[in-house]
RNA sequence: GGAGCCGUGGCCGAGCGGCUAGGCAAAGCUCUGCAAAAGCUUCUACAGCAGUUCGAAUCUGCUCGGCUCCUCCA
């Protein structure tokens, strides 16, 4: 295992703290996963990434890492109005599907996507519909224990009682008083006691489809318990790391952490780790601005903003050149940087097989590993990551032209750090892999027929070839005393 | 209205008291039949104003501009 001083950025405490798990060895992480009534769009997509990137950076110092990320496919309203439909209902009354296709079709989406972006799948993805029972159990706890009570069947939080006793709005950093003050007035909230409490467990009505019986009658669970219900069951009422798009600390994380204290007395997190948002033009990347981007529309260039279509890993390494705690901005410029930034990346790290083995190394390669792997170990800086791999990606072409010389240990080494950081790390992987054997062979042929005409001095043949080339993807370039090929 | 974040060279984007970020683009050079690739070199910026400091992109205050949250949102 590499000796790792890890830091991490906790939202809650407002700073950068040395990473410790609470069992040696283990990490429990939970992140906030997808309302699956749509499809996921590109700001979704990075949250993941991100914490994609997070879970296999743990699991490469050596943790054993159980990586929970939950599907909410019931009890998500619109509008937090804890009343009416829920998302899945609304759409599947639309669509005149069952609320189950909907989660089904969306569930299938999301998992497609993700896997694109080549993110691993979390160790366990538990549905809200399959935590009904946990999410009662839990509800009748915090009843129990003097924070929730009953009005005709739903179930309320209640805030105001809890923050006299705990600090409820540390996450977020607001004044109680300034938000009981400001929070808007919605319609249907009279059974509420206080405007901030919010349901745990809601009544049903006559056409509600989702519904489960309950200790209050027939309904469905509130937004918030599930995560709680679901952390607590898989990861204990206290574990490592918990996250979420940033979006979601005013409310929901801080409902959620109010819960877990109202029912087990503890905050469920030691980190709270919350990535930032996808911007389009400076503004939030969101379904209900319009301006979301489908990643089957960025793949194939068809949405009206770009210019041409970027491939998965493009859009994964563009994503990696910022730090995830900063807004993004998504053009069509950038996309094209990172575009080219990322074959160059790609195209060194297969040089490095290839290189000549000398008695010595005169690249300073230690020091190069130790950079990458602090970058690493400041709260997951990707961008300084890449930064540092781009000056390995000049000492490999510096190798290549034979200006610097590396042993066999050392390249070995060299070979190590790549695979690890670039691959297994941050989640990069080849694209239009070509290499077969059949291919080798033919560009074999066609590259002697070249050699032959340039031989002869017949330029515009073997030009002719090289452009062709070119346009189908295959890049030639002539060496001093021979001619390689790189697919594009 | 309240809370908070941000404004870095042509573009994207790190840094967050002194030390080269990096990528892309542009220009020159080396190499080459010409290219390409690669290497080297150049462009050395921190919204504005004032202050703290031996020293500020980095700290403080104000001004301007943009954004997020307070309503579902990753």
């Amino acid at each position: 295992m590499v000796i790792s001083k890890l830091k991490i950025y906790d939202t809650l405490k407002k700073e950068t703290l040395l990473f410790n798990p609470i069992h040696p060895g283990y990490v429990g992480m939970y992140v906030c996963g997808p309302t699956v009534y749509s499809n996921a769009h590109l700001g979704n997509c990075r949250t993941y990434i991100s914490f994609d990137i997070m879970f296999r950076y743990l699991l490469h110092l050596g943790y054993k890492v159980r990586y929970v990320r939950n599907i909410t496919d019931a009890g998500h309203l619109e509008g937090d109005r804890d009343e009416g439909d829920d998302k899945f209902a609304k759409k599947a009354k639309l669509e005149q599907l069952e609320p189950m296709e909907i989660v089904q079709r969306y569930t299938v989406d999301f998992h497609q996507v993700l896997a694109q972006f080549n993110t691993l799948p979390p160790s366990i993805e538990p549905t809200a519909t399959g935590h009904i029972i946990e999410q009662i159990e839990m509800a009748r706890k915090i009843i129990a224990n003097g924070y929730a009570y009953e009005n005709n069947g739903t179930i309320y939080f209640d805030v105001e009682k809890y923050a006299k006793e705990y600090p409820y709005t540390q996450l977020s950093g607001r004044n109680l008083d300034e938000l009981l003050t400001n929070t808007r007035e919605l319609d249907g909230q009279e059974e509420k006691k206080g405007r901030l409490d919010f349901a745990l467990w809601i009544k049903a009505k006559p056409e509600t489809l989702m519904r489960w019986p309950s200790p209050w009658g027939e309904g469905f669970p509130g937004w918030h318990i599930e995560c709680s219900a679901m952390s607590s069951k898989y990861l204990g009422s206290e574990f490592d790391i918990h996250g979420g798009g940033m979006d979601l600390v005013p409310t929901h994380h801080t409902n959620e952490i109010a819960q877990n204290f109202a029912c087990h007395q503890t905050n469920p997190a030691k980190f709270w780790v919350h990535t930032n948002m996808l911007t389009v033009n400076g503004q939030k990347m969101s379904k209900s601005l319009g301006n979301s981007f489908l990643p089957d529309e960025l793949f194939s260039g068809s949405h009206p903003l770009l210019d041409k279509g970027y491939s998965p890993m493009t859009v994964r390494f563009f994503m990696l050149q910022a730090h995830y705690r900063s807004t993004l901005d998504f053009s069509n410029e950038a996309l094209q940087a990172s575009e080219k930034g990322f074959i160059r990346l790609m195209k060194a790290t297969k040089l490095i097989d290839g290189l000549k083995v000398k008695d010595a190394t005169t690249i300073d390669l230690e020091g190069l590993t130790a950079s990458v792997y602090q970058a690493l170990n400041d709260d997951f800086n990707t961008p300084v990551t890449i930064a540092q791999l781009f000056e390995g990606v000049r000492l490999i072409n510096l190798l290549n032209d034979d200006k610097e010389t590396i042993n066999a240990e050392d390249k070995l080494a060299l070979k190590k750090l790549f695979t690890e950081i670039v691959f297994e790390v941050l989640g990069l992987k080849e694209e239009n892999v070509a290499g077969s054997e059949k291919i080798d062979g033919l560009m074999d042929v066609i590259l002697s027929i070249r050699q032959e005409a340039k031989a002869k001095k017949d330029f515009s043949t073997s030009d002719f070839i090289r452009d062709r080339l070119k346009t189908i993807g295959f890049e030639i370039n002539d060496g001093k005393d021979s001619t390689s090929y790189l697919t594009l």
